[in-house]
This record gives structure tokens, C-alpha cells and sequence, in this order.
DNA sequence: TGTACATCAGTGAACGCGCGTTCACTGATGTAC
DNA sequence: TGTACATCAGTGAACGCGCGTTCACTGATGTAC
């Protein structure tokens, strides 16, 4: 109870650590490629067990990729929550928002870089999980955009366009920040001008119905 | 001369065909997936020729790849060129440039597909090579967007900031017109209202130094 | 125009290698009594 | 607590296959004279 020593690991603990290095071998050998690129026996060689040890855990690459689909998410959902929770008013966005992406993008390198490659390259079915994360991502948004301040005037329509734009725009942001690590401040700096200019855009915009 | 036979083709001719192959088989085989998951062999295949057929027109995929970069953003210029000299106020090129570029994706949308994918997950030199080809057009674009009127406020760093905003809107909505080719007249209009807005907001914004 | 030689796009055999998947197995952990 | 049996994560051999690349070659096209 006090320290759980590797002696009392059960099996169940033990199984679940080898599906972690698997997950985390897989997203440290697409980075730079694809899933489409890497083998069974490559995840297991970094893994360091032998090829048929990855069937006791997933059925194929593919799956394994729908799991990193998942936890991907699971943690980019909770950012954008606290995101939405900070900031009373929609200026306020630009300003507290883009570093805590920043931050996260930091924090979660391997997922972010995960859903931008094989978002547009992965195997078929993981490419449709993402775009449908995505989706939902952008409902949910545009529910969230409608109670701010300044955009009383927009249409049902209009506020899933607009919401459509930021997620756009966050994942442009995201390419960036994973594209040119090291560059984090300029892309932060001019993604934040260039949020104002949207931004003034979308508070003068007056929907035509 | 009236009328090439298929006797009087060259040695130079012959070659050229086999390579413009090569080329084609390569988009057609990465549809769906990537550079990094085909093979040489499939690509030989697909042509006709023997997988060592291939060494006499690249040295590699990668080397492919390369070249259809070239291919790619050849045409991609050209567009860039023709909408940018048909209107004369930036307002129109919302509702002029959008059907000019839908028009372009949906007839080169082999290339446009393989920008879309290769630029995130394709071989780090094709990756690198897109990248420098996006540089180059936002670059052109900046001194472009400086000649129309409403502009005059901005600073050079806001023109290209505003510049690798129109971008990435173009390569957002190349992306979305290649996913979904037959919701292109929903994916259109929905693009123009997202411009307006976001045109409102450039026009509207003023460069402080 | 005719002949003799050079070029070179495409051939076909061969190589060693890593691939996904099958199968029967081992032996530590877990459970029933 | 002790024993006998069940479970199951990970093993290791084996398979047929497609891979990139090498090499010496063929034979039609091109060129020099």
C-alpha cells in the first residue's frame, strides 16, 4: 500500500503497462512518417517483446491507431473545456487562450503531432475517427460562442461557420507549433495578431437571414 | 507531321511517356494514403515495366516525390497568377476567387490531394519542399495583397501576416473540397460567408507600429 | 542511300531482408476449495 | 495456510510474400561516315 513495489504487480497492472509501451512506442516511431509506414514488428521491437505479444493488445495497427485517436482527444477536450471556463469575455480569447495552446500543444507534443499527420495520411478509418472528433469538437464550440458577448446578432448558421473558423484556425495553430517547436513565441505573437484581425471581422459581422 | 503515329515516336518521346507514367501511377497509388506507404515496385507495376525499369527515371520515390512537388505547385502558381489579375478590388476576390479556385482543385485534384497529404506526412525532404513552395506563394502574395485598396494602413509585417492568413484559408479549403469533392457547392458557400467575416475584420484593422 | 557501331530504355534472374500471421508452447499469476 | 487447477501475457519457430537493389543482358533507335 505504501509504495507499490514491481513484486506485487498484478497481472492486470502488468498487461496494461505493456498496452502503454505499445501506445507510446507507436507514437514515437510515426513521428516524422505515418501509422501507414510503420510495422507490427517495428511497435514490438520498441516495445521489446516479441511480434506476437501485440496481438494479446490490439488486433492490428490500424486499431491501435483508433486508441491513439481516443486518448488524443480525451485530453484535447479537457483543455478546451478550462479554455472556455477562464475567459468571461471574447477579446479575452485571443489574449488567454493561444498560450495555454501553446502550453498544451508543449505538453502533448506526441498526440498533437499524432492528429496532424494522420489526419490527412493515416490509415482510412483513422482519418474518419479524427474528422469526426473534429466534428464534434466544433458542435460543441459553437453552442459555447453563442453565449458570448458580441455575437447576439449571428444566426444558428453563422455561429457554426464561425466556430468552424476557430477550430480551422487552431489547427493550422497546432501544425505550426508542432511543425517549428522551437519557434513557440513568433508563432504565438503572430497568431495573436492574427486572431484580432479575424476577430474584428467576426464582432463587426451582422447576420443577413 | 499530320498526326503522330506510334512508328515515328523518338527513343526521347518513348521516355518521356514512360516517365509522365511513372509520375501519374504514383498519384494514383498514393490516393487514399502517402508517399512513404507505396512501393517501388507497385508503381512499376501500375506502369508496366519492370521494377528496374524505374532506376532509369528516379533514383527513388523520394526522388518522385520531388518532382511531383514541382508539378504540383507549376500549376498552382499559375492560378495564383490568373485570379490575381482578374479582379480589381479586393472585396471581389470573395466571390470571384472561390468557384476559380473549386474549378482548380476539382481539375488538378491529383495534385491538390498530394500537397494536402504529403505536406504533413510525407518524406522529410517532400515535407521540407512543400513547405518552401507555401513560403514562396505567401511571400509573392504579400507584395500582391499591398496593391489593393484598403491595405494602405498595414505595415509589411501585418501584409504578411495577413498574406499567410489567406493561405492557410486556401489550404484549409483545398483540404476540405479534397475530402468531400461532392459537397463542393455546400463547402463553397460556406467559405464565402467565413471570408466575409474574415475580410470584414482585415479591412477594419489598422496597423499600429 | 547503306553500313557499321554506339546508345540506352527496358529485361529478368537473383540476393538477403523484414513483413503479418499461424500455431503450439511456457510458466508466472490468480482462484477455488 | 496449502494444494490443485485455470488463466493468459508473452514466447519462438515457421510460413509465404513483397520489398529495394545488383547485375549482366537485349534489341530497337540513333549517329557517323
Amino acid at each position: 500500500m505504501a509504495g507499490a513495489s514491481e513484486v506485487t504487480e498484478t497481472r492486470v497492472e502488468r498487461k496494461e503497462r505493456t498496452r502503454r509501451a505499445i501506445l507510446d512506442a507507436a507514437l514515437e516511431l510515426t513521428d516524422g512518417t505515418s501509422l501507414v509506414a510503420i510495422s507490427l514488428r517495428q511497435v514490438a521491437k520498441e516495445v521489446g517483446v516479441v511480434p506476437t505479444a501485440f496481438y494479446r493488445h490490439f488486433d492490428s495497427v490500424e486499431s491501435l491507431g483508433l486508441a491513439l485517436v481516443d486518448e488524443s482527444f480525451e485530453s484535447l477536450r479537457g483543455l478546451l473545456r478550462e479554455v472556455w471556463r477562464r475567459s468571461p469575455e471574447f477579446r479575452d480569447y485571443i489574449d488567454g487562450s493561444l498560450p495555454v495552446l501553446a502550453d498544451h500543444v508543449r505538453a502533448h507534443s506526441a498526440h498533437y503531432a499524432f492528429i496532424v499527420r494522420e489526419r490527412t495520411a493515416g490509415p482510412p478509418r483513422v482519418r474518419d475517427a479524427i474528422r469526426h472528433e473534429i466534428e464534434l469538437i466544433t458542435r460543441e464550440l459553437a453552442t459555447d460562442v453563442a453565449r458570448v458577448p458580441g455575437t447576439e446578432s449571428y444566426s444558428t448558421e453563422h455561429l457554426n461557420l464561425l466556430a468552424d473558423l476557430i477550430v480551422s484556425f487552431v489547427v493550422t495553430t497546432a501544425e505550426r507549433l508542432i511543425e517549428e517547436p522551437g519557434a513557440e513565441t513568433r508563432i504565438v505573437a503572430d497568431t495573436r495578431t492574427q486572431l484580432r484581425m479575424l476577430m474584428v471581422g467576426a464582432l463587426n459581422w451582422e447576420s443577413r437571414r
